[in-house]
Formats: structure tokens, sequence, C-alpha cells
DNA sequence: GGGCGTATCAGCCAAAAGGCTGAGAGACCA
DNA sequence: TGGTCTCTCAGCCTTTTGGCTGATACGCCC
């Protein structure tokens, strides 16, 4: 049986390192390749064609992990990308998900759910860790809250600072559709202002 | 020569048990009371006259630790107060050492530095934690961008998401002078918007 | 005593944000 | 085919926010 391929994506080395070292330890697992940035790992996963991608989304510089996860996809459908973060942000969950990850695990999980989400993926299940299916499992008893790829894309944003006008500019969409955007996020997250969403979003989401 | 006695205020019981355990292992120091809030540090302050109290500054309910600080300092002038807490916030920072703190302490701070902050506050020394030194020397070259204790407050509240006429009335200051307050924080933090002076609030300063 | 920093407030105006209603296009599904 | 969801956009109106100028008061320091 040969081991399963691994690309692993992430802008720190010490993460790197240390990620690779835990699947060194596990025979049927081998780190082919390692990206610094989501640029990288295009390139990277075109030459390897790993069987799995396990990928940060917070990236310093240039193209997040959420687009880097779709263009993957549709560079080539077979990789199982695997969402490997610090945070279990339930906007960052539903963009991931949209974005087309097949697991999403956080960076304090136990090395054995690790493992176990890597051979999943490739079986075509997926696997996440405890807190995010906690989170998915309280998104689907209140489905009015849980706010579409399109609306989590723009709240990312939002915390950023961002205008009406900025916002419209950065996702080519007009002012009008922002506000429309703005009003549905703010009634699922249960305010009135901008201040208090983006306040709500970094305690309650995680975000920042 | 008798031990340091010492009043531990945090709210959470693993912290204080901790760090209970962490200064038991020095025989010049005795934690002689805990207590999980500011109203209840003010009682056992009151009571014991430790030489020191270990204060956080996030408690849950009620009064925060900045106010329980303010209120020891009128209770009792001869007690040192030691910050110790999680964020190393600029606007933290300011309005500890306004109301009084003789040190400003990290949460992983090394047991080493712990203890010689606790030696030195009784011999009436200021210790910090190398980051919190590093940001008040930056604030120190740039004074102009020093946030006054008052405006520091009043950014703390900004990034729960209040209007301005919340902000004044939990100041009790007018509406006017909530405005010209933000202006001089916008302009020290080099924003235009409240939301991106929440967004920035929350990642240069550590805030939330 | 005069300057300096801080905190307080007022009024005016322009820009931004928010609330509301309505509506069309495309995807998906029963 | 019709219903639902999502994303898109427009207009209108009110509220909020931000920029500006100017002013008073208090404490501190040289």
């Amino acid at each position: 049986m040969n081991p399963i391929t691994v690309l692993l994506v992430d802008d720190h080395l010490v993460v790197r390192s240390g990620l690779k070292a835990l699947l060194g330890t596990q025979p049927d697992i081998e780190v082919v390749a390692e990206a610094a940035s989501g640029e990288e790992a295009l390139v990277q996963a075109e030459q390897l064609s790993p069987a799995v991608v396990v990928m940060d989304l917070a990236m310093g510089a240039g193209m997040d992990g959420i687009e880097a996860i779709k263009r993957l996809r549709r560079q080539n459908s077979r990789q199982a990308v695997l969402v490997f973060t610090t945070y279990d942000s339930d906007a960052d969950i539903v963009r991931a998900v949209d974005a087309g990850a097949m697991g999403y695990l956080l960076k304090d999980a136990a090395p054995e759910e690790i493992f176990a989400a890597i051979r999943g993926a490739v079986q075509g299940r997926s696997v996440m860790s405890a807190p995010v299916a906690s989170r998915l499992f309280q998104q689907l008893r209140n489905p009015d809250e849980v706010l579409t790829p399109r609306e989590a894309e723009l709240l990312s944003l939002l915390i950023e600072g961002l205008s009406n006008r900025e916002l419209g500019q950065r996702l080519f969409i007009s002012e009008a559709t922002v506000k429309t955007h703005l009003a549905h996020i703010y009634a699922k997250l249960g305010v009135e202002t901008r201040a208090a969403a983006i306040a709500t979003a970094i305690r309650r989401e995680g975000m920042r």
C-alpha cells in the first residue's frame, strides 16, 4: 500500500515543521511538499498531485486559504483539502465548506484526530474537530442565524474596518447590495450597528 | 523576616490556584487570601491589609480590575497592586498605571519574573513584563500617540459596540464630549471611522 | 502667573450608515 | 412548474457619525 501523500500549507515555518514531524510518525502518511502561501500551494499541488492538502486559513500576505481552496478544487477535484487553523469561527467554517473543504481541524486537535482526518479525507469522509462540529450542529438547529457564504465573506471584510463603499469596491458589488447584506448580517447577529457587528463577530465568531 | 502577604484577585479558580501553588514555593511570599471579584477584593484587602494585591483586569461580572485598583488605592495607599492579566493592551496599561498599579505582568510571564515583581513591589519598585515595557518605550518615543486615561476608557467601551449616545450615558458626559474624545482617538490610532478604530484597537491593542 | 495638557461642551455642516419597500436573475429542489 | 434561497440593485427617508471651530474649567509645572 502506498502512503498517503500530503501537501502542507501554512505561512509559519514552525507549524509546518511541527506538523511534518508529527505526520512523520505515521508510516501510511508522507509529507511530500510544503508551501508558505496560497500561490505556492497551487504550484506544488499542480506538480505533485498530493492526495491531501492540509491548509491554514490565515496566510500572512497574498491569497488567503479560502481562495486557495477554491482554486485547488478547480485545478484538481480529486485532492481532498483539510482546513487546519487556529480559530473556529462560524463564518470561516461556512466559507471553507462552501469553497470545498473536506474537513476542518483546529490547531489544538489531538494527533490521533489529525491522522484520522487525513485517512478519512482520502476515503471521502469528512472529519472535523469537536468544537467545529458543535458549532455546525448549533447552526443546524437555528438555520435563521446561519450566514450565507457571501455574508460571511462580507463580514470578514467588515471587521477590517472598511466602509460600505470600500466593501462594494472590494467585492465588485454596489453599495446598495452591501447595505442589503449588512442588514441581513445584523439581523442574524442580533445587532443594530456595524460597530456592534464587528464587536460581536470578533468575540462570538472568533474572527480577527 | 516576615513573609510578604499577598491577596490574589482573579475570577477564574484555576488561575488563582495555579498562582497560589506557584507562590507557595517561595518561603518569603505567602498568599493570605483570594478573591473572585473586585468587590470581594476590597473587603479582603480591608480586613487583612496584604502587602501586595495581584489583580486580574478582566473580571467576569461587576467591578472591573481598573475600578478595583482605584478603590484599593483610596482605601489603603500602602498596598502595592500588581496587574496580572492576559493581554498587553496599550489602553489597559495606560489605565492601570493611571489607576495606581505598581507593576504589570502578563499571564505567560516566567515564575521568576512574577516573584521578582512581588518582591520589588513591596520595596516601591515597578516591574513589568518585557512586552509591556516594550510598548511603554514605544509610547514614550511617540507621545502623540499615547491615549489619555479617559480616551482609553472610552475606547474600551467603544469596542463593545456602543453608540455615541450610549457612550455618553455610560460615562456621564455629553455626546459632544464623546465626539471630541473619539476624534482624538481616531487621530492617535491613525483611522477615520469608528469601525476602523474598533478593528485597530482589537488587533493592535490586543483589546477584546 | 502664564503655559500646557486634559476634560468638558456647543453648534454647524457634510458624509455615512441604517430602515424600509420593492424587485429581478439565477440556482436548486420538490 | 412553482416555491425557496441567494445575490443583486434602487430609491427614500431618518439617524448617526465625523470634521471643524471655538470655548470654559481644572490641575500641574516651571
